[in-house]
RNA sequence: GGCCCUAUCGUCUAGCGGUUAGGACGCCAGGUUUUCAUCCUGGAAAUCGGAGUUCGAUUCUCCGUAGGGUCACCA
């Protein structure tokens, strides 16, 4: 029975391969891992398995590494830990070679490895073969009777003394099993000198002390490969702990890169708080075993627990998210808020040259103010039922271009919106911009957007959000009510 | 094809032999809000199929079915 081991300081880690972005799967791999580390003291290391040459993709690891620091996810040992204060040297595999290569040492000197005498065009035959027969490929059936000494040029092979049915135990699926017939002389060591997955993240995790493997399900199927190597370098593994996959959609397949994933940090710059999409994510896959929904990263660690977590797989409920992101709005003090919508408007104040970060700064002042100022519509309000009133300037009917048949109530949202911005504008914009930049944006937004300030201001899926309904809907909350007794005021 | 995993409302899920099968998102209806966000109330909505074990199965076992994973010098 492998898996077991006593209680200890745990150590869990996240060990994203760098060949391209994260997508939600990925971090919510590393939210576990770090959720459990924290709940217990522990430790949660950032490993970087640059072993792939082939695929590896430059800047990934520091996309990977934003990403993650978005998401408030931290770890004590990553890539960016100074070799002084690394007890492991370093946590990135490329740099590590030394280590596999000792290990693997010792597995020669065991005669538990042996050089892979084949070609690839070889092996690619054998495959054939068997998928001809229909039945599994195994390398072990086609290895050599003799060894030649391995001296680093040619994949370097595990040798499967016994094969057997293996067993284990995995912390949420619990007892697993699978036949010899996936138990292989698998790669540990290619040609070009790197280490196999299979082979690094064995030594690296022992070496690192880890006690807790976080991964997706994908994994089991080789588990008993990787029992094998554990056996052979008379290593106790850590224990499994196996995260349920992440559906596409259509349900057809697993989420991947490939089936149209997207950046996990798309996300930002489509609105959403990095708290609403922890907070989702942590929800899909994992339960409190209570109501309650909406938690913090400080809650989600004080809570976090693997009995918690699902074994089927799971869709991810966009519009739940939405909801939560709302939530997480509320929450946001106004300052929060305010550093919220900085954090993101940048770069679409970009695609708008005449409207730098600088202008965007400059006229907030100026919008506060009116907003505080519009005191001749006060009177209107019963008292001290509004905190803010909005003072509807400079509304002139033309603007609108009313439809013939259009009523006044449905030209309403038109003329809300129009005023809202209009009223956020400085005097020395020039009219005629305004109108052209406007309009067909209100055309295209229904009421109830322009309306829901949440919403208007930091969505931006289809189109992009515009400068103007950022600014005018600053407020936030508040707004609303504003907009709820200016447009009274110009029904009457 | 072999091996492995999974299966409760549309979606995320609770349940760990006896429940009117609970919650959330979304949806529908109504009420607040000087229509539309928020908030409140109510509603529709699920145990994949078949055997077996048991006094009793959503729950345990087996067989199907469906979906997913895996069988790389990728991770």
């Amino acid at each position: 029975m492998f898996g077991r081991k006593s209680p200890e300081k745990v150590v869990t880690r996240f060990a994203p391969s760098p060949t391209g972005f994260m997508h939600v799967g990925g971090v919510r791999t590393a939210l576990f891992a770090y959720l459990f580390a924290r709940k217990h003291k522990g430790t949660f290391i950032l490993r970087i398995e640059d072993t792939d040459r082939e695929r590896l993709v430059p800047g990934a690891t520091e996309h990977i590494m934003k990403t993650l620091h978005w998401a408030g996810i931290s770890w004590d040992i990553g890539p960016d830990t100074p070799a002084a204060e690394n007890p492991f040297g370093s946590v990135i595999q490329s740099e590590r070679l030394s280590i596999y290569h000792e290990y693997a040492q010792k597995l020669i000197e065991k005669g538990l490895a042996y050089p892979d005498p084949y070609t690839q065009a070889e092996l690619e035959a054998f495959r054939e073969d068997a998928k001809r027969e229909h039945r599994p490929f195994l390398y072990r059936d086609h290895r050599p009777k003799t060894f030649e000494t391995w001296d680093g040029t040619k994949p370097l092979r595990l040798k499967v003394e016994n094969p057997r049915r293996m067993e284990w135990y995995d912390e949420v699926r619990g007892e697993l099993e699978a036949g010899p017939e996936v138990v292989d002389d698998i790669i540990l060591i290619k040609a070009d000198g790197f280490p196999t997955y299979n082979f690094a993240h064995i030594v690296d995790d022992h070496q690192m002390g880890v006690t807790h493997i976080m991964r997706a399900d994908e994994f089991i199927a080789s588990t008993p490969k990787f029992l094998t190597i554990y056996e052979a370098l008379d290593i106790v593994p850590p224990k499994f702990v196996t995260l349920p996959p992440i559906l596409r959609a259509d349900r057809k397949k697993k989420m991947g890169k490939r089936d149209g994933a997207q950046d996990a940090l798309d996300y930002r710059s489509e609105g959403y708080l990095a708290a609403a999409v922890v907070n989702f994510l942590a929800l899909t896959g994992w339960n409190p075993g209570t109501d309650q929904e909406i938690f913090t990263m400080d809650e989600l660690i004080e809570t976090f627990a693997l009995d918690g977590i699902q074994s089927g797989g799971a869709m991810l409920n966009e519009e739940k998210l939405e909801w939560m992101n709302r939530e997480h709005m509320l929450k946001l003090s106004p300052q929060e808020y305010r550093a919220f919508v900085h954090a993101f408007i940048p770069e679409r104040l970009l695609k708008l040259p005449q409207w730098s970060e600088e202008r965007f700064d400059a006229l907030l002042p100026s919008v506060r103010e009116r907003i505080s100022t519009a005191g001749e519509f006060r009177d209107h309000a019963e008292e001290g039922e509004y905190d803010y009133c909005f003072a509807p300037i400079i509304l002139d009917p033309t603007l609108l271009k009313w439809k013939k048949d259009e009523s006044a109530i449905d030209a309403l949202p038109r003329l809300r919106y129009c005023a809202e911005i209009l009223a956020a504008l400085p005097e020395n914009v020039d009219r005629e911009t305004v109108e052209a930049t406007i309009m067909p944006y209100a055309e295209e937004v229904g009421r109830g957007e322009v309306l829901w300030p949440l919403r208007v201001a930091l969505s931006g899926r289809e189109r992009s959000v515009d400068p103007f309904t950022l600014i005018a809907l600053l407020g936030t909350a508040e707004a609303y009510k504003r907009v709820l007794y200016a447009s009274d005021m110009l029904r009457k």
